[in-house]
RNA sequence: GGGGUCGUAGUUCAGUUGGCUAGAACGCCGGCCUGUCACGCCGGAGGCCGCGGGUUCGAGUCCCGUCGACCCCGCCA
């Protein structure tokens, strides 16, 4: 039976009371964690969001029954005298576990259902029944704690940012579908019939508008929502930092963002060493096989292609010849692997795409797959991928970004398999000098790779219509532990180059004004060079929390099917609610 | 859109080749216990084996469909 709060007033949070409060008269209010009764004498820990405290009741008849009646998870309030434990019973895992509440009034505020799962510990639980009842799950310590250090971070970027003369000002939520890129979310207008706003992928155009309009220095925590299939780092709607500077260089991006993530990190206990690595794009997808590698560990690919141009070995010769590469990586201790487990490689190597793998074990002489190749030739590919004694180099033939791509990922699913990641460790990179553009055979066009509003590098901009594929842009990437946490580019702020790149497109003088007409006359009043860059707040927490999906640092995500288990989103509507927006359900 | 893993007490799981009267642990309920802190001890309740079909003398187990969770490919300027 619930009794009401009456006059009492909280004195203490359960994780305050210490060595101190002795003798202090306190007042606790929380949830009944644990109650262990052992007769003549019961000890409750008492929970709230700050940590646990020990209550006891004892002697006291009425006070004694009604702690009989007490269960898991009920609101309680108590009130006491804080007394020190005695030395044989304090408790070193609890921060309050150097004293305990002597009981002298209890209420129960309110009682609970028996839970479906244990809130007390972070016992294993199906991700289905937690996103159900994801109130009872957010009060657990896993998500208390990512929860709070979230909180923690976002709060350490507005100080951050408010330091550093940015403004944070906000940016609209119903806004018009620019159809390039992701699918919208369209919100349908009940005063315009047949006509949608689209909720935003990101700010781009609106923070790009700002900087025209003279506010210099933005950022915002805004939330982008992007009608797409999720996985583990991608969920319907998600978080951004969202930040644009006047008069940026891609250099002015970095000075900002880097001392924000030594900032973001400190959060942590972590000290992030600025400069922060940089690395183009060119020798990520190379040395990598990707645009976001991850730097944790090594197993950097290697060129050898040389090393087979004249040998004794028609398929890889006949490929350089060609113009396509050999490339491959050591495999640090795969000297040892047995006949089976290096066959296991090469299948995994075939199933990932690669038309197959060859591999040279060292040693004198060293020992390849391959026949009638002659020992100067495999020393020479060893010496080349720098691989030592008790390595295996594994090596592929193909197009150049192609095999790389794959080895890339080989050269993942080989560090995860053989514990080459090296735990609690954390490796940031700038990927820099991205292509602007990229062909799409389906449509026979070319695609802006980060958005149309990006920046060519300037030395490269008179290829752009003679050797499109060839021009990089001022775009960068911000890698956290091969997962991409930010990009963002310099845009173009002259209207005629936006033009000329909206032409190299395909989009028509007509099309452009259609879709982004406000934005290109906007750039015609006055735009100064400006930039940004937009950072994942979920992968970032996520990271940090050592979490791999970003559903453990988002209070009420959707499943992977992009359903709310807990409210039921989505729902169908009243026909009524359709009539008034002028929409018909189809069929 | 495609591929994979999974679905059995409240929860996490086990359940050989089809023979089950479906088990364990934790949780839950009752009892005992005055220094526990994952308290301990004794006892008990609890199952549409996700759902719908099929094969079979017999299905938790095999087959088909469907729903749901997770992972991956496509997709994510």
């Amino acid at each position: 039976m619930a009794e009401p709060l009456g006059d009492w007033t909280r004195t203490h949070t359960c994780g305050a009371l210490r060595a101190d409060d002795v003798g202090v008269e306190s007042v606790l209010l929380g949830w009944v964690h644990r109650i262990r009764d052992l007769g003549g004498v019961t000890f409750i820990d008492i929970r709230d969001r700050e940590g646990v405290t020990q209550v006891v009741v004892r002697e006291n008849e009425a006070l004694m029954n009604a702690a009989k009646r007490l269960r898991s998870e009920h609101v309680v309030g108590v009130k006491g005298v804080v007394q020190r434990r005695s030395d044989d019973t304090v408790n070193t895992k609890l921060a309050t576990g150097e004293v305990e509440l002597l009981v002298r009034e209890l209420r129960t505020l309110n009682e609970a259902r028996t839970p479906p799962f244990q809130i007390a510990e972070d016992s294993p639980v199906s991700e289905e029944v937690r996103l159900k009842y994801r109130y009872l799950d957010l009060r657990r310590p896993r998500l208390q704690y990512n929860i709070g250090l979230r909180h923690r971070v976002t709060m350490a970027v507005r100080r951050f940012f408010d330091a550093n003369g940015f403004w944070e000002i906000e940016t609209p939520i119903l806004a018009k579908s620019t159809p390039e890129g992701a699918r919208d979310f369209l919100v349908p207008s009940r005063i315009h019939p047949g006509e949608f706003y689209a909720l935003p992928q990101s700010p781009q155009i609106f923070k790009q508008i700002l900087m025209i309009s003279g506010m210099d220095r933005y950022f915002q925590i805004v939330r982008c929502f992007r009608d797409e299939d999720q996985r583990a780092d991608r969920q319907l709607e998600f978080t951004q930092i969202d930040v644009e500077m006047s008069f940026a260089r891609p250099d002015t991006v970095y000075g900002v963002i880097e001392p924000l993530m030594q900032q973001i990190f400190k959060e942590i206990g972590r000290d992030v060493t600025v400069p922060i690595r940089r690395m183009p794009y060119a020798e990520a997808i190379a040395r990598y096989g990707s645009d976001k590698p991850d730097l944790r560990f090594g197993l950097a690919i290697a060129d050898v292609s040389d090393v087979f141009r004249d040998a004794d070995y028609r398929v890889f010769k006949e490929i350089v010849a060609g113009g396509g590469v050999v490339r491959g990586f050591a495999v640090p201790g795969g000297n040892r692997y047995t006949g089976s487990q290096i066959k296991a490689l090469v299948d995994q190597a075939k199933q990932m795409g690669l038309a197959g793998l060859m591999w040279v074990r060292p040693g004198e002489p060293p020992v390849s797959a391959v026949k009638g190749l002659n020992e100067a030739t495999l020393q020479r590919a060893l010496a080349q991928a720098d691989a030592r004694r008790d390595d295996l180099l594994v090596m592929a033939a193909g197009a150049a970004d192609g095999t790389s791509k794959l080895l890339g990922q080989l050269r993942l699913v080989i560090a995860k398999k053989e514990n080459l990641v090296p735990a609690d460790s954390y490796a940031l990179l700038w990927v820099t000098e991205f292509p602007l553009l990229e062909y799409h055979e389906e449509d026979g066009r070319w695609y802006s790779m980060h958005h149309p509003f990006t920046s060519p590098l300037d030395e490269d901009l008179d290829r752009l219509e003679s050797d499109p594929g060839s021009v990089r842009a001022k775009a960068y990437d911000l890698v956290l532990n091969g997962s991409e946490i930010g990009g963002g580019s310099i845009r173009i702020h002259d209207a005629r180059l936006q033009a000329r790149l909206f032409r190299r497109l395909g989009i028509s003088d007509e099309e452009a004004r259609v879709r982004f007409g406000f934005f290109l006359e906007a750039l015609e009043y006055g735009t100064p060079p400006h930039g940004g860059i937009a950072l994942g707040v979920d992968r970032i927490v996520a990271t940090l929390a050592g979490e791999s999906s970003i559903r453990e640092v988002i209070a009420f995500p959707k499943t992977a099917n992009a359903l709310d288990l807990m409210a039921g989103a989505p729902s169908p509507v009243d026909a009524r609610q359709l009539r008034e927006l002028h929409l018909k359900p189809q069929g």
